[in-house]
DNA sequence: ACAGCTACCTTGCATCGCAAAGTAGCTTGT
DNA sequence: ACAAGCTACTTTGCGATGCAAGGTAGCTGT
């Protein structure tokens, strides 16, 4: 598998979560949406999360006509959806500063103090 | 599963792969290095990760005695773990921008043009 | 001798991204 | 009217991953 669907798992969902909270949006155009944002997914991936969401409760469908073409199903955050995101953001703002330090080239020496764990 | 297993997914191999090229290390050093940074991780995750990365011939170890308690494998990266950290790298500079993004409360518009898929 | 720490390894499970395939409505060209 | 192509949602099966749990074994302090 590649390096890149590794690195989505897990983030995809929190992903989600945030484009659906900013704006009420169908699936096939969420997966338009984050194509756009260089975050490359295919439909496979999308769905079967939407369905998951759902069923956590975390989103709510709507089936609507479309003005052109199939009908969409339309969704929306719900309470438990937003609490869930605020989780999620949480974990990525705590993960994202450690593993930026670390991918920085500029090896060696970093600013961390070690505790005493390890020590001989 | 808990949210901050999930995000770790394929994000942990590229730190591991990271701090291995900065300083030559032990499993069990590695497992509280980490946890030092607030990347908290088991050794259930560190020990397959380390024996696959070897397999893949990304790191390579070597056993030398410890001035105190058992043994230690001692892992160093290869040239072409060099090339495998570069490649995660680059991925994860481009993750970290358009997630970032979607990821600041304030929500709406953002910066980026839609193409014209998806219109009507 | 015994407990506790250090250090490595393995098994089994749950989760996740995604390719692939299926279903179906709508639009456009001929 | 018919075919081809786009839109849109769904499901199945595979491979990869984090990790709890359990195992082995050496060293240290009491």
């Amino acid at each position: 598998m590649s390096v890149r669907s590794q690195l989505l798992k897990g983030i995809l969902e929190g992903c989600i979560l945030a484009v659906i909270s900013k704006e009420t949006i169908y699936g096939y155009e969420l997966t338009m949406k984050l194509r756009d944002m260089r975050i490359e997914v295919s439909e496979g991936s999308i769905y079967p999360i939407l369905l998951r969401l759902q069923k956590e409760q975390l989103i709510v469908g709507e089936m609507r006509e479309s003005p052109s073409g199939p009908n969409r199903k339309y969704y929306t955050l719900t309470d438990k959806g937003e609490e869930a995101l605020q989780q999620f953001r949480m974990h990525w703002d705590a993960l994202k500063g450690p593993v930026d330090e670390l991918m920085q080239k500029g090896g060696g020496a970093h600013a961390h103090q070690r505790s005493d764990r390890g020590k001989q």
